[in-house]
DNA sequence: CATTTACCTACTAAACACGTATGATAAGAG
DNA sequence: CTCTTATCATACGTGTTTAGTAGGTAAATG
C-alpha cells in the first residue's frame, strides 16, 4: 500500500512548476536542481504528465515546461493517477466499474470499492493551487521523500 | 498502491473462521479447501494473525484454529495491518506520529497524513462480523482475488 | 553551424510479491 | 511408544516492480 517515488516526485514537479510559474517555460535543469531529482529520472516522469495534457513544453534555448492549466484545475488525485496508472487498492476494482467477473459472489468486493472511493475522493479534494500556496508560505521547501 | 495477496487472503481466512465458527477448532486443511489457497501458503499467513493475538490454536487430532474474540471485535483495518505491517501510503507517516525529520519543511506531508487517516478510518469502520454476515447471506462464496 | 533544451529507448541492480519445498516440532489416539 | 494430524520455521525459486542510469535523437535559438 505505497505510493511510488514516481507519484511523489510528479507531485513535487507539479508544485515546483506552479510555485515558479511566471508564464515562461521552466527547464528540467532548474526543476532538477531545486527538487534534487536527477534530470534523467525526471525525463522518465515528465512524459507521463505531458501525455495526460498537464504540461506545455518547448525545446531549444529558454525551452522547458509550464502548466497547461491554472493550478486550481489540477487535483492531487489526477496527478497521481496520471503517473501511477491507477490508485485502486486491488486489481478487481481497476478500470471499468464492477469489472470483476465474480463480483456477484465476492463478499469482500464492496470493501475494496469503498476503499477505492475513499482514497480517490480524498485526493481529488486537494488542488495543486492549495499545495503551491502552502509551499510558498513555508519558504524553502525540503521534502522527506 | 496495492494491498498484497497476504492481506486479502488473511481477510478471507478470518471471514472463513467467523462464518464456520462453532466453538470447535477448524483445521487449515478445511480452510485451504474452501478458500482454494494452498496449506503451505496459509501456514505463512496464519502466524501473523496468531502473533497479533487474533487466533487460538491447538495441535493434534481435531486441532486447528478459531477466533480469539467475537467477530464484532475485529476490524478490517486491524486484520490488514497485522499482516501488511502498515497501511501507510508513504514511509514518512509510518510508525510514530510525525516521525519524519523534515516535517516542518515538507509541504506535502499533510497530504499523506490525511490520506493515511482516511484509509485507516474507513477500514477500521468495517467489522469482521459485518463481512461474515454478508458472506453467509451470499451463500457460496467466490472471491476474485 | 553550435548550443541548449526536450524527447525517446533501452538497460540494470535491487527489492518485493507470491508462492513451493523441505523438514522440524508438538500433541492427541490407540 | 507409535501413528497421525497439525502447527511452526526456513530456505529456495521465479517473475514483476521499483528506482534509477546511460546513450542517442530532434527541434528551437543565436
Amino acid at each position: 500500500m505505497k505510493i511510488s517515488t514516481k507519484g511523489r516526485y510528479a507531485l513535487r514537479v507539479m508544485i515546483d512548476l506552479a510555485v515558479h510559474d511566471t508564464g515562461e517555460f521552466i527547464s528540467l535543469r532548474n526543476v532538477s536542481k531545486r527538487q534534487e531529482i536527477t534530470i534523467k529520472y525526471l525525463e522518465q516522469i515528465i512524459p507521463l504528465l505531458s501525455r495526460a495534457g498537464f504540461l506545455r513544453s518547448t525545446r531549444g534555448k529558454d525551452g522547458g515546461y509550464r502548466l497547461a492549466m491554472p493550478a486550481k484545475d489540477y487535483t492531487v488525485g489526477g496527478i497521481l493517477r496520471a503517473v501511477e496508472g491507477s490508485l485502486a487498492p486491488v486489481v478487481c476494482v481497476e478500470g471499468e466499474p464492477n469489472r470483476c467477473p465474480k463480483r456477484a459472489d465476492c463478499s469482500t468486493l464492496h470493501v475494496w470499492i469503498g476503499l477505492d472511493k475513499v482514497i480517490n475522493d480524498y485526493l481529488d479534494g486537494i488542488t495543486l493551487e492549495e499545495l503551491a500556496e502552502r509551499d510558498k508560505s513555508m519558504g524553502g521547501f525540503d521534502y522527506c521523500i
